[in-house]
RNA sequence: UCAGACGGCCGGGCGGUCGCGGCCCUUCGGGGUCGAGGAAAGUCCGGGCUCCACGACGACAUGGCGGUGGGUAACGCCCACCGGGGGUGACCCCAGGGAUAGCGCCACAGAGAGCAGACCGCCCUUUUCCGCAAAGGCUUCGCAGGGCUCGCCCUCCGAAGCAGAGCGAAGGAGGGUAAGGGUGAAAGGGUGGGGUAAGAGCCCACCGGGCCGCUGGCGACAGGGGCCGCAUGGCAAGCCCCGCCAGGAGCAAGACCGAAUAGGGAUCCCGCGCGCUCGCAAGAGGGCAGGGCCGUCGCCGGCCCAGGGGUCCGGGUAGGUCGCGAGAACCGGCCGGCAACGGCCGGUCCAGAGGAAUGACCGCCGCGUCUCCGCAAGGAGGCGGCACAGAACCCGGCUUACAGGCCGUCUGAUCUC
């Protein structure tokens, strides 16, 4: 089976609706896993900085990691017709690189294992 | 060499493997090219641009600015100069218009603080008390001489005492004095001399100040002259006065396109008939007839409808496109100008934007720091060490943040010659 096209999410309403997703913590990220339902098999993924993490700098390089880390996990541990959402939280910037990895790769396990997704053909 | 002043600049470099965003090309595999800052920050000023308002004007209000002359699209910015203050100096700092337009304030301290003021001190007059006391005087006594009416008188000298002009000290009363002490942010020009009872611009010299000409400068001002002895302070970042500048909102501005769904309008087609019950009414219920759908075309049965369907127009949401980067641009040269800056010539194209592109891992080098080895030069190793910080419509400024480092000019010391 092909590998389902990774792509961005780019609306706010879609940030939104993936807020009421089941998420799971793990490390420094925390991860939103929403079934959209339709039959499209895409899996989308967005990514979350608050002010919290500190400035624009500090947003900027959270969200890099991040986004290196989803290039890096997704394809193997991603279900067809899922947006994720990944929200950096307090440790992200100076989190070890591998620990980072394995903070994605869990949370992504454990999301798919808690809720199976909905057949899709 | 050491201290310091000012101005400018850099702010990690090279390489490898995976990746990211815009644009272009593509044989759809990919390839090419460009891709954060000096502050991109704070959003404090000034503009461009856009919409709204508007008589293209004036007044008022409010806000801002404030030495002069330049620069600029403009500015609260920049440059040069002036004035004041600081520093040995290079240089630095100044909210730097008006205080005889008016109002207000000047705390505390202090005797007195805005038509000043007598606490201490200084001086004069007067008075009380005390001390000292010249020349001379008076009283008493002694001694000597002389006179005579024999008891006194006169003279010289000595002793004691008294009064005493005057001097000194203390106190009281009245007055003079702003030089001194003390208070204060500030005490009604300063310093020196004369003068005086002591003092005082009372007088004089210099400095300061005011007024009026002159000279230089575009000007702020400067220089010098004459006159005036000259009480009338500070705060305008208290109100205020004067001059100058400002219509408002901001790219979520604004322009265009515009799905689904639900409203609105126009028009066309079909239907919109009868009676009953409940209800004040709006309306609800079901019957016959009508229309639609389904089962089998019809009869018949079931369900649904009081309206249904079509076309067009308009507003408008999600969303999309534009606005959006070739400009007050950057680089080099020449010219003008002390400079800010301007002009001309040549060259370059240099991010774009949307939930927002520069990352991950590694090697070498540089810098910093720590540990170890070494007498030293140096060597080895560790570091989760290498600033502040990320364009969001765009420019010009200001302000603030910033590890470390480089360059230039200048000043003051010191050393060598």
């Amino acid at each position: 089976m092909d590998t389902p096209p990774i792509t961005r999410l780019t609306k706010r309403s879609e940030f939104l609706a993936c807020a009421q997703a089941p998420s799971c913590a793990k490390g420094a990220v925390v991860v939103q896993a929403r079934a959209r339902g339709d039959d499209d098999p895409a899996v989308r993924v967005g990514f979350t900085a608050t002010k919290r993490i500190g400035g624009a700098v500090q947003r900027n390089r959270a969200k890099r990691r991040m986004r290196e880390a989803a290039r890096r996990v997704l394809p193997d541990h991603a279900r067809p017709g899922h947006d994720y959402v990944l929200i950096a939280r307090g440790g992200v910037i100076t989190r070890p690189w591998d620990r980072l990895l394995d903070d994605v790769k869990t949370a992504l396990v454990r999301l798919a294992a808690d809720r199976p997704a909905p057949q899709i053909r």
